[in-house]
DNA sequence: CACAAAAAGATGACACGTCAACCTGACGCG
DNA sequence: CGCGTCAGGTTGACGTGTCATCTTTTTGTG
């Protein structure tokens, strides 16, 4: 008899903070974005990439190691430099004591895109973000962050319990 | 001397909390990806469309019903329902009253599929988010999350200040 | 040294979202 | 009635992200 238990469903506080999570981030998303589109034509992708880039020695830096400070797959990384390479704001080049390596450069154009883009961009994550929470809360989604982004890097149960999904009631799918 | 205000920079605990809602987010997405894919097939995007269809009568309803209900611009409905459509998990049909009118109809394939996929849902939101915050942080995320939305779908107040750029001191650009 | 395995990137195909038109039909109003 | 405006939806173009696959080079190990 393995029977499955019955989904736990969330209830209504539950939901709440997990519903409010997801479209607090999708309009922070909206927000930052339109910023930097207006004010510099960069995307938040963009920016996220130029900012190390803009900090790094001779503002340059291993597609791997840029990688890995921003968290991208490589695949993404590479297809997005692409597209900013095409536009100007980095360049590629190949590293010399490793043939399969490539650097990322900063042009002067990606430069100046991010020096425009950067105060508005503290000013909108302030005002549409940071500025609203108390110190405590700071604290409170720091430490929550953490907790979900180990447990999801590490220990990802798959959640293999073998649902055999006796799919009969359907009431609270959320 | 219009002198452009110093950018507030985020300190260290303001920069560890906005990195962390975002590779939270991040990370939460591709768990609720993955799972949804693996048991059912599914896109988060069409288990969001899938909800409300299977919870209306008739599991139907008008594209902008739709539309206010999980809060997407109509152009992104249209274009995922179509590909839904394409799929098999949803029909399209036109509205008798209102010429101009969409129903969207939820299929016997596409009812399947959200059953198959919801326990497993449900088990990953909780396994990766809920079940490891207390309730008083849920109160305090579903509070915080209030007011972030409301600011951005209200008083966004476009940061427009004129900022002129006197873009000398770039250091510390999150 | 030889050779398997791993690392670094690039690439093509495809799903997803957004923006800007665009079309059609409903509606208000003179 | 006639006309302007708006609402509901669709479409095409484009930027973005993921997955799977491939190539080349490095590295580790016998």
């Amino acid at each position: 008899m393995d029977h499955v238990a019955e989904p736990r469903w969330l209830d209504e506080r539950e939901a709440r903070a997990w519903r409010g999570f997801y479209t607090m981030h999708r309009r922070l998303d909206g927000a930052i974005n339109r910023q930097l589109t207006r004010d510099a034509g960069l995307s938040a992708a963009d920016y996220e990439i130029l900012v190390p880039l803009s900090e790094a020695p001779g503002q340059r830096l291993r597609a791997r190691d840029l990688g890995r400070l921003v968290n991208w797959e490589k695949s993404r990384l590479s297809h997005h430099v692409g597209r900013m390479e095409r536009r100007g704001l980095v360049t590629r080049q190949g590293c010399p004591t490793d043939a399969r390596g490539a650097f990322i450069q900063l042009t002067d154009s990606g430069r100046r895109a991010m020096e425009t883009a950067a105060p508005g961009h503290v000013e909108t994550v302030r005002g549409c973000f940071i500025d609203l929470l108390s110190g405590d809360e700071l604290e409170t989604l720091a430490s929550i962050a953490d907790r979900v982004i180990q447990r999801i890097d590490e220990g990802a149960p798959q959640d293999a319990t073998d649902t055999d999904c006796g799919g009969k009631s359907t009431q609270r799918l959320r």
